[in-house]
DNA sequence: CGTGAAATATGTATCGT
DNA sequence: ACGATACATATTTCACG
Protein backbone atom coordinates (compact mmCIF):
# COMPACT_ATOMS: atom_id res chain seq x y z
CA UNK A 1 0.00 0.00 0.00
CA UNK A 2 0.93 3.62 -0.56
CA UNK A 3 1.53 6.62 1.91
CA UNK A 4 0.96 9.89 0.99
CA UNK A 5 2.29 12.91 2.62
CA UNK A 6 -0.61 13.59 4.80
CA UNK A 7 -0.04 9.87 6.27
CA UNK A 8 3.39 9.90 6.98
CA UNK A 9 2.84 13.38 8.39
CA UNK A 10 0.41 10.82 11.01
CA UNK A 11 3.10 8.51 11.62
CA UNK A 12 5.63 11.11 12.15
CA UNK A 13 3.24 12.80 14.82
CA UNK A 14 2.12 9.62 16.36
CA UNK A 15 5.62 7.74 16.70
CA UNK A 16 6.61 11.00 18.64
CA UNK A 17 3.59 11.68 20.72
CA UNK A 18 0.76 8.88 20.64
CA UNK A 19 -1.26 10.73 23.07
CA UNK A 20 -2.82 13.25 21.21
CA UNK A 21 -6.26 12.90 20.62
CA UNK A 22 -7.74 12.28 17.34
CA UNK A 23 -9.06 16.00 17.52
CA UNK A 24 -5.91 17.84 17.75
CA UNK A 25 -4.08 15.34 15.51
CA UNK A 26 -6.43 16.18 13.14
CA UNK A 27 -5.95 19.55 13.55
CA UNK A 28 -2.43 19.50 12.73
CA UNK A 29 -2.45 18.20 9.67
CA UNK A 30 -5.59 20.13 8.65
CA UNK A 31 -7.80 17.49 8.23
CA UNK A 32 -11.59 16.76 9.76
CA UNK A 33 -11.61 14.02 12.66
CA UNK A 34 -13.51 11.60 11.06
CA UNK A 35 -11.38 11.91 8.05
CA UNK A 36 -8.40 11.81 10.37
CA UNK A 37 -9.23 8.86 12.36
CA UNK A 38 -10.34 7.04 8.60
CA UNK A 39 -6.34 7.02 8.31
CA UNK A 40 -4.98 6.35 11.23
CA UNK A 41 -6.89 3.26 11.21
CA UNK A 42 -6.53 2.28 7.67
CA UNK A 43 -2.30 2.45 9.01
CA UNK A 44 -2.99 0.07 12.02
CA UNK A 45 -4.90 -2.24 9.99
CA UNK A 46 -2.62 -2.04 7.43
CA UNK A 47 -0.18 -2.82 9.76
CA UNK A 48 1.81 0.51 9.31
CA UNK A 49 1.25 1.09 13.08
CA UNK A 50 2.31 -1.99 14.74
CA UNK A 51 1.14 -1.12 18.50
CA UNK A 52 1.03 1.89 21.16
CA UNK A 53 2.75 1.65 24.00
CA UNK A 54 3.65 3.88 27.23
CA UNK A 55 7.56 3.96 26.93
CA UNK A 56 8.39 3.39 31.09
CA UNK A 57 11.66 5.26 33.08
CA UNK A 58 13.85 2.15 33.79
CA UNK A 59 15.79 3.81 36.25
CA UNK A 60 12.12 4.67 38.33
CA UNK A 61 11.86 0.61 38.38
CA UNK A 62 14.57 -0.40 40.42
CA UNK A 63 18.08 -0.76 39.37
CA UNK A 64 17.81 -2.74 35.50
CA UNK A 65 21.17 -3.94 33.95
CA UNK A 66 21.50 -2.81 30.13
CA UNK A 67 23.47 -5.66 28.25
CA UNK A 68 24.34 -6.28 24.66
CA UNK A 69 25.23 -9.79 23.80
CA UNK A 70 27.35 -10.40 20.93
CA UNK A 71 26.38 -14.45 19.47
CA UNK A 72 28.94 -16.34 17.57
CA UNK A 73 27.56 -19.80 16.63
CA UNK A 74 29.49 -22.66 15.35
CA UNK A 75 27.68 -24.15 12.39
CA UNK A 76 26.35 -21.78 9.68
CA UNK A 77 22.89 -23.93 9.58
CA UNK A 78 19.62 -22.24 8.93
CA UNK A 79 18.15 -24.75 10.94
CA UNK A 80 20.34 -24.61 14.13
CA UNK A 81 19.96 -20.65 13.71
CA UNK A 82 16.51 -20.59 13.82
CA UNK A 83 16.46 -23.14 16.55
CA UNK A 84 18.42 -20.63 18.95
CA UNK A 85 16.52 -17.53 17.74
CA UNK A 86 13.26 -19.36 19.03
CA UNK A 87 14.57 -20.07 22.45
CA UNK A 88 16.15 -16.02 22.27
CA UNK A 89 13.21 -14.68 21.48
CA UNK A 90 10.91 -16.21 23.73
CA UNK A 91 13.24 -15.44 26.77
CA UNK A 92 11.85 -12.22 28.42
CA UNK A 93 15.09 -10.99 29.26
CA UNK A 94 15.78 -10.45 25.61
CA UNK A 95 14.16 -6.67 24.85
CA UNK A 96 15.95 -6.52 21.28
CA UNK A 97 17.78 -9.40 18.88
CA UNK A 98 19.28 -8.53 15.47
CA UNK A 99 20.78 -11.11 12.63
CA UNK A 100 24.12 -9.75 11.38
CA UNK A 101 26.49 -10.41 8.52
CA UNK A 102 30.20 -10.59 9.58
CA UNK A 103 32.12 -12.68 12.46
CA UNK A 104 29.36 -12.16 14.99
CA UNK A 105 26.20 -14.07 13.75
CA UNK A 106 23.26 -12.20 16.56
CA UNK A 107 23.41 -9.55 18.45
CA UNK A 108 21.07 -9.37 21.34
CA UNK A 109 20.08 -6.61 24.04
CA UNK A 110 19.35 -7.98 27.06
CA UNK A 111 17.62 -6.35 30.36
CA UNK A 112 17.99 -7.83 33.70
CA UNK A 113 17.25 -6.73 37.18
CA UNK A 114 20.52 -7.78 38.51
CA UNK A 115 24.01 -9.89 37.60
CA UNK A 116 22.31 -13.51 39.02
CA UNK A 117 19.43 -12.85 36.78
CA UNK A 118 21.73 -12.62 33.46
CA UNK A 119 23.62 -15.60 34.73
CA UNK A 120 20.16 -17.09 34.58
CA UNK A 121 19.63 -15.55 31.14
CA UNK A 122 23.27 -17.29 30.10
CA UNK A 123 22.05 -20.90 31.30
CA UNK A 124 18.64 -21.02 29.72
CA UNK A 125 19.78 -18.82 26.47
CA UNK A 126 23.46 -19.27 25.89
CA UNK A 127 24.90 -22.17 27.23
CA UNK A 128 21.84 -24.03 26.32
CA UNK A 129 22.60 -24.05 22.71
CA UNK A 130 25.40 -26.57 21.50
CA UNK A 131 25.95 -24.79 18.39
CA UNK A 132 26.92 -21.36 19.81
CA UNK A 133 30.64 -20.95 19.79
CA UNK A 134 31.40 -17.84 22.10
CA UNK A 135 29.35 -15.12 23.00
CA UNK A 136 30.59 -11.29 24.52
CA UNK A 137 28.94 -9.43 26.86
CA UNK A 138 29.06 -5.62 27.01
CA UNK A 139 27.38 -4.33 30.40
CA UNK A 140 26.19 -1.25 29.87
CA UNK A 141 26.71 1.78 32.06
CA UNK A 142 24.42 4.12 30.69
CA UNK A 143 21.70 4.25 28.19
CA UNK A 144 22.26 7.41 26.35
CA UNK A 145 19.60 7.17 23.90
CA UNK A 146 16.31 5.45 22.97
CA UNK A 147 13.87 6.37 20.32
CA UNK A 148 11.96 4.28 19.11
CA UNK A 149 10.85 6.80 16.13
CA UNK A 150 12.22 6.14 12.59
CA UNK A 151 12.64 8.15 9.79
CA UNK A 152 8.62 8.67 7.42
CA UNK A 153 9.90 11.32 5.54
CA UNK A 154 7.84 13.84 6.36
CA UNK A 155 8.89 16.28 9.64
CA UNK A 156 6.95 16.03 13.14
CA UNK A 157 5.99 19.84 12.83
CA UNK B 1 7.99 7.53 45.16
CA UNK B 2 6.66 4.35 45.65
CA UNK B 3 4.32 1.97 43.64
CA UNK B 4 2.00 -0.50 44.97
CA UNK B 5 0.73 -3.17 42.94
CA UNK B 6 -2.21 -1.35 41.23
CA UNK B 7 -0.07 1.17 40.19
CA UNK B 8 2.31 -1.76 38.50
CA UNK B 9 -0.83 -3.51 36.78
CA UNK B 10 -0.83 -0.16 35.34
CA UNK B 11 2.39 0.25 33.82
CA UNK B 12 2.45 -3.54 33.26
CA UNK B 13 -0.86 -3.05 31.04
CA UNK B 14 0.01 0.40 29.26
CA UNK B 15 3.41 -0.60 27.96
CA UNK B 16 2.00 -3.46 26.10
CA UNK B 17 -0.40 -1.60 25.06
CA UNK B 18 -1.68 2.43 25.25
CA UNK B 19 -4.66 2.59 22.97
CA UNK B 20 -6.87 1.23 25.76
CA UNK B 21 -9.31 3.80 26.82
CA UNK B 22 -9.30 4.83 30.74
CA UNK B 23 -12.76 3.01 31.30
CA UNK B 24 -11.08 -0.32 30.05
CA UNK B 25 -8.23 -0.26 31.90
CA UNK B 26 -9.77 0.78 34.84
CA UNK B 27 -12.36 -2.19 34.88
CA UNK B 28 -9.60 -4.35 34.25
CA UNK B 29 -7.46 -3.19 37.35
CA UNK B 30 -10.91 -3.14 39.15
CA UNK B 31 -10.83 0.62 39.55
CA UNK B 32 -13.41 3.34 38.74
CA UNK B 33 -12.88 5.59 36.10
CA UNK B 34 -11.80 8.34 37.81
CA UNK B 35 -9.63 6.61 40.39
CA UNK B 36 -7.50 4.52 37.69
CA UNK B 37 -6.93 8.22 35.31
CA UNK B 38 -5.90 9.74 38.51
CA UNK B 39 -3.21 7.12 39.27
CA UNK B 40 -2.04 7.70 35.45
CA UNK B 41 -1.59 10.76 35.68
CA UNK B 42 0.04 10.65 38.85
CA UNK B 43 2.49 8.04 36.95
CA UNK B 44 2.69 10.12 33.91
CA UNK B 45 3.76 13.48 36.88
CA UNK B 46 6.61 11.26 38.36
CA UNK B 47 7.83 10.72 35.27
CA UNK B 48 7.61 6.83 35.36
CA UNK B 49 6.09 6.64 32.39
CA UNK B 50 7.86 9.09 29.87
CA UNK B 51 6.10 9.00 27.02
CA UNK B 52 3.79 7.00 24.23
CA UNK B 53 4.00 6.04 21.21
CA UNK B 54 3.07 4.64 17.67
CA UNK B 55 5.65 1.64 17.15
CA UNK B 56 5.55 1.20 13.06
CA UNK B 57 6.96 -1.27 11.33
CA UNK B 58 10.01 -0.26 9.65
CA UNK B 59 9.72 -3.00 6.81
CA UNK B 60 6.58 -1.72 5.26
CA UNK B 61 8.65 2.18 5.25
CA UNK B 62 11.00 1.45 2.70
CA UNK B 63 13.83 -0.29 3.04
CA UNK B 64 15.88 0.22 6.12
CA UNK B 65 19.33 -0.88 7.36
CA UNK B 66 19.66 -1.12 11.25
CA UNK B 67 23.42 -1.22 11.98
CA UNK B 68 25.33 -1.69 15.28
CA UNK B 69 28.13 -0.14 15.82
CA UNK B 70 30.28 -0.82 18.43
CA UNK B 71 33.21 2.41 18.66
CA UNK B 72 36.17 2.18 20.98
CA UNK B 73 37.96 5.49 21.98
CA UNK B 74 41.29 6.51 22.13
CA UNK B 75 41.86 7.71 25.34
CA UNK B 76 39.50 7.12 28.17
CA UNK B 77 38.70 11.00 29.48
CA UNK B 78 35.12 12.11 29.93
CA UNK B 79 35.30 15.03 28.58
CA UNK B 80 36.00 13.67 25.20
CA UNK B 81 33.74 11.10 25.83
CA UNK B 82 31.14 13.74 26.36
CA UNK B 83 32.26 15.13 23.25
CA UNK B 84 31.53 12.27 21.31
CA UNK B 85 28.12 11.76 23.28
CA UNK B 86 26.59 14.61 22.50
CA UNK B 87 27.31 14.29 18.74
CA UNK B 88 26.28 10.74 18.66
CA UNK B 89 22.99 11.60 20.54
CA UNK B 90 22.29 14.36 18.34
CA UNK B 91 22.24 12.13 14.60
CA UNK B 92 19.18 11.31 13.78
CA UNK B 93 20.02 7.98 12.93
CA UNK B 94 21.60 7.11 16.23
CA UNK B 95 18.63 4.96 18.12
CA UNK B 96 20.05 3.73 20.76
CA UNK B 97 23.49 4.45 22.33
CA UNK B 98 24.91 2.43 25.30
CA UNK B 99 28.17 3.20 27.08
CA UNK B 100 29.44 0.08 27.58
CA UNK B 101 32.36 -1.42 30.05
CA UNK B 102 35.38 -3.76 28.44
CA UNK B 103 37.22 -3.58 25.66
CA UNK B 104 34.26 -1.41 23.85
CA UNK B 105 33.47 1.86 24.46
CA UNK B 106 29.82 2.42 22.99
CA UNK B 107 27.16 0.70 21.59
CA UNK B 108 25.03 2.54 19.06
CA UNK B 109 22.17 1.64 16.74
CA UNK B 110 22.02 3.16 13.54
CA UNK B 111 19.01 3.36 11.36
CA UNK B 112 19.98 4.08 8.03
CA UNK B 113 17.99 3.93 4.34
CA UNK B 114 21.10 2.40 2.90
CA UNK B 115 24.47 2.30 3.04
CA UNK B 116 25.25 6.04 1.52
CA UNK B 117 23.19 7.19 4.41
CA UNK B 118 25.74 4.97 6.37
CA UNK B 119 28.55 6.32 5.06
CA UNK B 120 27.65 9.94 5.95
CA UNK B 121 26.96 8.95 9.58
CA UNK B 122 30.39 7.34 9.86
CA UNK B 123 31.71 10.37 8.00
CA UNK B 124 29.79 12.80 10.42
CA UNK B 125 30.01 11.24 13.94
CA UNK B 126 32.54 8.11 13.70
CA UNK B 127 35.18 10.05 11.70
CA UNK B 128 34.76 13.15 12.54
CA UNK B 129 35.80 12.37 16.48
CA UNK B 130 39.95 12.34 16.81
CA UNK B 131 39.94 10.35 20.14
CA UNK B 132 38.06 7.15 18.22
CA UNK B 133 40.32 4.55 17.65
CA UNK B 134 38.58 1.70 16.40
CA UNK B 135 34.93 1.09 15.38
CA UNK B 136 33.09 -2.31 13.63
CA UNK B 137 30.05 -2.47 12.02
CA UNK B 138 27.43 -5.20 12.38
CA UNK B 139 24.96 -4.82 9.88
CA UNK B 140 21.90 -6.54 10.68
CA UNK B 141 19.90 -8.77 8.28
CA UNK B 142 16.94 -9.57 10.54
CA UNK B 143 15.21 -7.83 13.32
CA UNK B 144 13.87 -10.76 15.46
CA UNK B 145 12.50 -8.74 18.45
CA UNK B 146 11.66 -4.98 19.51
CA UNK B 147 10.30 -4.88 22.70
CA UNK B 148 10.26 -1.52 24.61
CA UNK B 149 8.18 -3.44 28.07
CA UNK B 150 10.35 -3.96 30.57
CA UNK B 151 9.81 -6.05 33.91
CA UNK B 152 7.45 -4.25 36.42
CA UNK B 153 7.10 -7.33 38.84
CA UNK B 154 3.14 -7.87 37.51
CA UNK B 155 1.35 -9.54 34.98
CA UNK B 156 -0.15 -7.36 32.46
CA UNK B 157 -3.01 -9.91 32.63
C1' DC C 1 -13.62 14.58 2.85
C1' DG C 2 -16.81 17.48 5.66
C1' DT C 3 -20.97 18.20 8.65
C1' DG C 4 -23.87 17.27 12.40
C1' DA C 5 -25.72 14.19 15.84
C1' DA C 6 -25.49 10.12 18.83
C1' DA C 7 -22.63 7.18 21.62
C1' DT C 8 -18.35 7.02 24.63
C1' DA C 9 -14.91 8.71 27.17
C1' DT C 10 -12.59 12.07 30.02
C1' DG C 11 -12.37 15.11 33.74
C1' DT C 12 -14.24 17.52 38.00
C1' DA C 13 -16.59 18.03 42.27
C1' DT C 14 -18.20 16.00 46.11
C1' DC C 15 -18.89 12.68 49.44
C1' DG C 16 -17.80 8.47 52.00
C1' DT C 17 -14.43 5.18 53.93
C1' DA D 1 -5.05 9.32 51.35
C1' DC D 2 -7.84 6.80 48.29
C1' DG D 3 -11.83 5.44 45.95
C1' DA D 4 -16.91 5.77 44.26
C1' DT D 5 -20.77 8.23 42.36
C1' DA D 6 -22.84 11.75 39.66
C1' DC D 7 -22.52 15.29 36.66
C1' DA D 8 -20.33 18.39 33.02
C1' DT D 9 -17.26 18.67 29.23
C1' DA D 10 -14.76 16.68 25.37
C1' DT D 11 -13.95 13.21 22.09
C1' DT D 12 -14.98 9.44 19.13
C1' DT D 13 -17.66 7.53 15.75
C1' DC D 14 -21.52 6.91 12.55
C1' DA D 15 -24.77 8.21 8.83
C1' DC D 16 -25.26 11.18 5.18
C1' DG D 17 -24.22 14.71 1.67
Amino acid sequence: MSLDRTDRRILAILQLDARLTNQRLAERIGLSPPACLKRVRRLTESGHITRQVAILDPERLGPLLHIVVEVTMERDRKDLYQRFLLRAVANPAVKQCYQVTGEVDFVLVVVVPDMNAYDRFCDDVLYADDNLRKFRTLVSRFRNKFDTAIDVGEPAM
